[in-house]
DNA sequence: ATTGCAATGTTATAACATAACATATATTAT
DNA sequence: ATAATATATGTTATGTTATAACATTGCAAT
């Protein structure tokens, strides 16, 4: 996966505003930091890391609750999404488009990529319907090696 | 889901036992336990809730690294799974049978559910063929509501 | 018997996340 | 405008999950 130009992230972050005008949403100064900063980073973000760098933007110590809610925040209303296989975050490309969100993490360069096809969609869901169960939220983390790292 | 039958247990850390002999893995007597506490749990089991029955059934305390490690043997060999989820462990249903093992969790109940079939199987294969991404290990887990709980 | 190795014990701490309560800021109804 | 309410943030402390590092044990091979 390519990193992302910086129209593209300017883009991103122009789309989550206007998402929350238009819905009413709290985009505070703080929710904005924290989601720049995942979206600018071109892999899997730790809150940790974020922490660090909202206590240097902001020139004092930021506390882990501060950044655990807006990391909230943006999950719930789609913007970021956790990756529970490694305990980051990533920005969503398309926020609001899909609720699932599917994943490649490369183990090596930990780029990581969606992979949300519709078909894969699907799949999951009649496995779900078959089972009789109502999916409220699901994760699909495929880790292993990208073709850069896998020919190396 | 049902919980395990006493016999159906039996039989799961038998396998487990044939297993380890035929393939020269140490079955030692940590591990041993570690795998019947799991097992015998019908739903997912934290680390530390392990701790503490190991510690009960051994009569003194024991250490964090001592079930990690156990965990750790147990997953390698496809015995136990963890549910990045929900930071838990379950017994596999059929160990060796499949390295990639994909699951239903109800979120009232907790009780979960091994859904593998391999058209699902083959279909997140196919997706990571597509991206050029060579699958190490995937992590699919489909949170939701069983039938029982989602009547209530 | 000594070396080598795999497993376990032990202590400490790292990494990840939230509870609880105080304070501040924005929104709304009067 | 002001009080009442709700929403968001600050702060301290602690809970939860997981591993590093090194010592010790037990056993098998030479």
């Amino acid at each position: 996966m390519k990193s992302k130009s910086v129209s593209e992230l300017k883009e991103s972050i122009n789309k989550v505003e206007e998402i929350c005008k238009s819905n009413k949403l709290g985009l505070t100064e703080i929710r904005k930091q924290v989601f720049e900063i995942i979206v600018k980073n071109n892999k899997p973000i730790k809150a940790y890391e974020i922490l660090d760098k909202i206590s240097n933007i902001n020139n004092k110590p930021s506390h882990p609750p501060t950044v655990y809610r807006a990391i909230d925040f943006l999950i719930e209303n789609g913007f970021v999404h956790k990756l529970n296989s490694i305990n980051s975050f990533v920005g969503c490309f398309h926020p609001k488009a899909h609720k699932e969100c599917y994943f490649l993490i490369c183990k090596k360069c930990n780029i990581y990529q969606e992979c949300c096809d519709d078909s894969l969609k699907d799949k999951i869901s009649k496995t779900a319907i078959h089972n009789n169960f109502v999916i409220s939220n699901t994760t699909l983390e495929i880790e292993g090696h990208c073709l850069g790292c896998s020919q190396k």
